[in-house]
DNA sequence: GGAGAATCCGTAAACGTTTTCGAGTATAGT
DNA sequence: ACTATACTCGAAAACGTTTACGGATTCTCC
């Protein structure tokens, strides 16, 4: 079963395969009349052109690679989603990669990625240390981090601006009258988080806490061991709130909380971050920092397509404003 | 900035580029000796192969296209990692596309990935049309449905028992004493759900109803909109339980339920399917069909590797079990 | 030592496009 | 009517691979 080319419906138009490519891709040179004589028999065929052979000459595939640590992480998703339907206008489409949280399996499918000959790469970096990795790559492929700038690298990025975001946070705790506040998640991959902690207390004068595990991934689940492990160190907590890294924690934290008799807010409020769908459940309702996705999502491609179109642009960053969104996972202390 | 090719690596071992060619994909006929230096030296240069040139010539491109209505649905994103990282394993990449819940996108995006010469397609259907639309393409590139059977199609699918997941979810309902109980959700895009919940129904005598929407996606808002209009119209419900057709579905049922001053379970009972990760929050404790997820998911790309690598095998089924898991959504009344 | 087999490798065609260059034809201007 | 110009189109090269075919070298065995 050969494949219907170019030739064939040259062939039937009676007309140079030549002429054809160009009234397919829309090129001027081709007269209106034959141009839409070859667009109607390539309809009746069902003909359309193979993207593979294109791109080997025109040396762009329209194609953008997409790492992140975990899709199944409703943050990922959602940005994914955003970010799927907005390449999808300019005409690129996805190949979507899981690093699951491996700093080796993210150089892995980075280098399948570029070996794919993607346009581009968008990339959630899963640790601290994945742009050091990833900077021998940076002059051969246009990428975006979607990330706070670890470290001080040269690269594009976007990015929620997550000092602001903890500032907030903290100050709205602070507000609220809480002086013992515990940070928790991992600070490796949102140094910024942790620091917007961590100025605020120390404006206050207040002690900086924080509780961190060694996994490497965002999860209910993994949000729920790290309390468990907490618990178990710590017969009975000095925090009054807790300011958790991301909502998938926080989230995390919350059934480990209900397992062991904790109440929220009554015992201890809690705050989180991301603001993702399941954190405005009712009974949830986390007080949390809202990232603006859609926004993030639409910076993220059309500065990668820039990069694409325009490669000697050198580097660009753009940070996006958090949001609180109170909801009633903290309490008002007096 | 040229290219590294192969050609490139040919001349620095000083063999034809065809040795090389042979030296990387592996194939006998060269020795043992020259192929570890050609490896070696591709090591030192970074050269890696350029999937589309080959490609061109193998007629096989290594990706799957996977086309879920959306993607930040948790069940969509839970089989998505899933899937990507099982074929992952086998070698194969995932092109990923939102039908974005329209049947026009649907077939949009289907005819997009088959230009794209994708070696075979993975699609979670976002309607009961999806398959007669699609059915004139599936003997023109392999396909799976993840999906119950629509409609009597000629197609390989996957998919849990939807009719046993409701038999068993209205049997628990029935036997904690139900008789006034709700079916909500569209009843078109899983049929055998419904069908499920009917037969039971019918089995105890019980008079089947059902509650749905002109939406046709799938999540938290849609169910909460639904539901709100539900009350709108009905100042009080005449029901003691409410089967909602999928989890995501449920939650904003709950999410409504609670606005309005309606308890779970002391008013009324609530009982989900497919058991994504947030309905086992505290307090929110949905009870639930569960989907086997991983099992689905390799199924799925195992099913559509077989079909690309046998195109003449016809078309498989695979029905998988699902489970009930109780938790305290549903009241036992007396 | 010589014939045949086995092994290793090079040549070239092929995959389906885009695009440069040039040829041919129609149109316009003087 | 003749040249200049614009327009339309065809021939062919190029993109980076794989692979069928065949040539050369080595090995094996009598």
């Amino acid at each position: 079963m050969k494949n219907i080319t170019i030739k064939d419906i040259a062939k039937i138009a009676n007309v140079s395969y030549a002429t054809v490519s160009r009234a397919l891709s829309g090129v001027p040179g081709v007269s209106d009349e034959t141009r839409s004589r070859i667009l109607k028999i390539c309809e009746e065929i069902g003909y359309t052109p193979d993207y593979m052979a294109r791109s080997m000459v025109t040396k762009s595939t329209k194609l953008i690679g997409l790492i992140v640590p975990d899709i199944s992480n409703p943050f990922m998703s959602e940005m994914a989603f955003n970010i799927e339907q907005f390449a999808g206008e300019s005409g690129y489409h996805i190949m979507l990669c899981n690093s699951v949280s491996s700093l080796e399996q993210e150089q892995n499918v980075f280098k399948l990625l570029m070996g794919r000959k993607v346009d581009g790469i968008l990339i959630f970096p899963t640790g601290a240390q994945s742009h050091k990795l990833l900077e021998k790559y940076l002059d051969k492929i246009p990428v975006v981090f979607v990330s706070e700038n670890l470290g001080s690298f040269h690269a594009s990025y976007v990015t929620v601006d997550n000092f602001q975001g903890t500032s907030i946070g903290t100050e709205y705790l602070y507000s609220l009258g809480h002086r013992n506040i515990l940070y928790f998640g991992r600070r490796a991959s949102h140094k910024l988080r942790y620091e917007g902690y961590e100025a605020i207390c120390k404006k206050y004068g207040l002690e900086p806490h924080f509780y961190e595990s060694p996994y490497h991934t965002d999860s209910i689940k993994h949000g729920y061991d790290m309390a468990m492990d907490l618990f178990k160190a710590n017969s009975s907590l000095p925090y009054t709130a807790i300011f958790a890294s991301t909502d998938s924690n926080a989230l995390g934290l919350l059934k480990a909380c209900e397992e062991v008799g904790i109440r929220i807010p009554e015992d201890i409020s809690m705050l989180g971050f991301d603001n993702i769908p399941y954190s405005g459940l009712p009974k949830i309702m986390l007080s949390t920092i809202e990232q603006p996705y859609k926004l993030m999502a639409t910076a993220a491609v059309s500065m990668l397509i820039d990069k694409i179109d325009n490669p000697e642009f050198g580097y660009s960053h753009k940070i996006l404003s958090p949001k609180l969104v109170v909801r009633s996972s903290c309490q008002k202390l007096d």
